[in-house]
DNA sequence: GATTGGCACTCGCGTGTTTTGAGTGCTAAG
DNA sequence: CTTAGCACTCAAAACACGCGAGTGCCAATC
């Protein structure tokens, strides 16, 4: 079994996968040889064996129609797949959803979602990332009414963080100035997780040597960064996997699949590991992250703009989707944003 | 046929809603007979008859049990259903997460939200009140990066808002804080729509006749709030209808109910004229505000805190839900939150 | 030697038929 | 008014059957 088809076999298999793609039921040899034209059904049976043998298709039973396995249908993505453009409607829309108003950023962002799960006519899975990772533009702090110290933080993408720091008397108009001066003072081309473990370790370090306003503002500073919440996650389209027979045919499986879409930490697993590469990846099936859904496949990317992450995005559904449109549709995408870093469609 | 049941077919009628509720079959005269007692199934099917004509069951055909119509279910709702009492767990559980942490109130209320789908087992659906809607505590004005300016409003419920204004370049330090004295002074007790008005109808009045500063300052605000952002909407356990076999029988209905859940309009229309009064609300069927979603009921209750409105949570279910432990579980919920008022369940 | 027509064989699927049993309505007796 | 008895109904489960799509294999053909 090597691991390069011979002409006639690639093309049968480019064949079955596409058919199998849009009828979603097992192909048989007199469907392949009447679009082959050339070759008889009988010839296309042989071929078909042997690609059976080497692992690319499968028979769900005896007397049906073959169907491409996961590594078939990896071998198809390699080698086979051939980009299908996108049509000039699709791309008007995504720009003008990219490039509408830029903040806030997020939004921005679960826009494309919506739209690319309309579009793909799949799931479409949205992790924003955290405005924790962003570099600081600067920090200010603020009264907010008589016991409360309003924090608010401009990181470089365009996004704001605030905390209400409640329950902080004794603070004149004039301390708070100079301690925000302070923090101000270290915290630009931080990240806010950068920025807390730099407050923690100064804290140790100056523990109260200095002027009673500076341990106080690394005290207050210290209040309102205490946890780092992770970037949100969104899901679009959730529905569009109810119009796959494949999951329908069996409502068991169809709960686990919805079910899995619930549970965050299941869907940011699902985009592991794209985060940090810019390109796109495709993977299949069993490939995916997420053993529990080795019947689901992934396409994702992630975004950014101006050099700074905005979030991932990834178009998940059968491993029967059109990657021919849906790869394009979420590279597009990316590019749009302004990373179009794209080294070739890794699996894993 | 009398709006009141005698005391007999009234305890028929119990039963057999509270059956259905735990079975989702028809049930027969042969189950009542032996959970009453007393009576022999040919009696009780005398008496279902009865009830079957007067409109409060139904049979699904012929020789099948009956099952309760949506008017049987609000008869049991309104005359029959014997509040639960929360368990203590449950009550713990809600305080906790209620209680946890002031700021971000947004966050709070989808904590509960989360958790009430858990204990119920249905559907969650909150609506976050928008911030929009709330007091205004005072406005400050910043200077963030070289020519972008950003607004913080501090609102009375703890809530913060902040909108990132760019490319306003040539306003100073001290331009800035003019502006921003001028603002805070006549925003304080407004809610943001009512400032927005005041604001617009401020620039029509003394349009260009005061300083400099006063109609740069009107520009600038004109442009943070140009639109009304609409409360957040979250939908929690929705797998959760995935558990209802009616609603598994018939994968048709299942999408269409799936597929209302991620419209936005829907779902806020499902929890429709709860937002005013603070009373808890059980909409059977098709008294709920969605026409199109017939087969299903929604619990819901307006949660606000200190007075003023946080949002709105409602559990959304099979007409068969068991009322008598979601209906509690709702209310308990909202009397947390403060609005303790409860006039009774009332429908529509 | 690759290709192809022919042919027997397999097996899932849809259809029609039968059986079963839960539940009813009605009637006549208590 | 209640109840036992009985005939009747009808959905759902169980079963049987034939169709047809599709295969594998073999022998004939190019």
């Amino acid at each position: 079994m090597s691991t390069v088809l011979d002409d006639r076999a690639a093309q049968v298999l480019r064949l079955v996968v596409e058919d199998y793609i849009d009828t979603a039921e097992p192909v048989g040899s007199r469907t392949i040889s009447k679009r082959m034209g050339q070759l008889s059904p009988a010839t296309i049976r042989n071929i078909m064996a042997d690609l059976e043998d080497s692992g690319y298709l499968a028979q769900p039973h005896t007397s049906a129609g073959r169907i491409p396995t996961a590594f078939g249908f990896r071998y198809y993505v390699d080698y086979l797949l051939e980009r299908r453009q996108l049509l000039r409607s699709e791309r008007d829309q995504l720009q003008r959803t990219a490039g509408a108003g830029a903040p806030p950023p997020d939004e921005t962002i679960r826009q494309i979602g919506r739209l690319l799960s309309q579009l793909s006519g799949q799931a479409c899975v949205v992790i924003v990332a955290s405005p924790d990772d962003q570099k600081l533009r600067g920090i200010r702090l603020l009264r907010a009414g008589r016991d409360n110290v309003l924090l608010v933080a401009v990181m470089q993408g365009g996004w704001v963080q605030h905390r209400l720091i409640e329950d902080e008397p004794g603070l004149t108009e004039g301390d708070l100035e100079k301690i925000g001066n302070y923090l101000d003072g270290f915290s630009v081309g931080l990240t806010l997780s950068q920025l807390r473990s730099k407050i923690l370790q100064e804290m140790r370090h100056e523990k109260s040597r200095y002027d009673r306003v500076m341990t106080r503002a690394l005290a207050l500073s210290a209040r309102a960064f205490p946890d780092s919440p992770a970037g949100e996650v969104y899901v679009e389209g959730r529905t569009n996997i109810l119009e796959q027979p494949e999951f329908v045919e069996d409502v068991h499986n169809l709960k686990r699949i919805l079910r899995a879409f619930e549970e965050k930490s299941v869907v940011v697993r699902l985009l592991d590991r794209v985060l940090d590469g810019g390109a796109t990846r495709v993977s299949i099936g069993t490939e995916n992250p997420v053993e529990e859904l080795p019947d689901i496949s992934v396409v994702a990317s992630s975004l950014q703009r101006d050099g700074s992450p905005l979030g991932t995005v990834g178009l998940v559904g059968p491993v029967r989707m059109d990657y021919s449109r849906i790869i394009p549709l979420v590279e597009y995408t990316a590019g749009l944003l302004g990373s179009a870093k794209m080294e070739g469609v890794q699996p894993k």
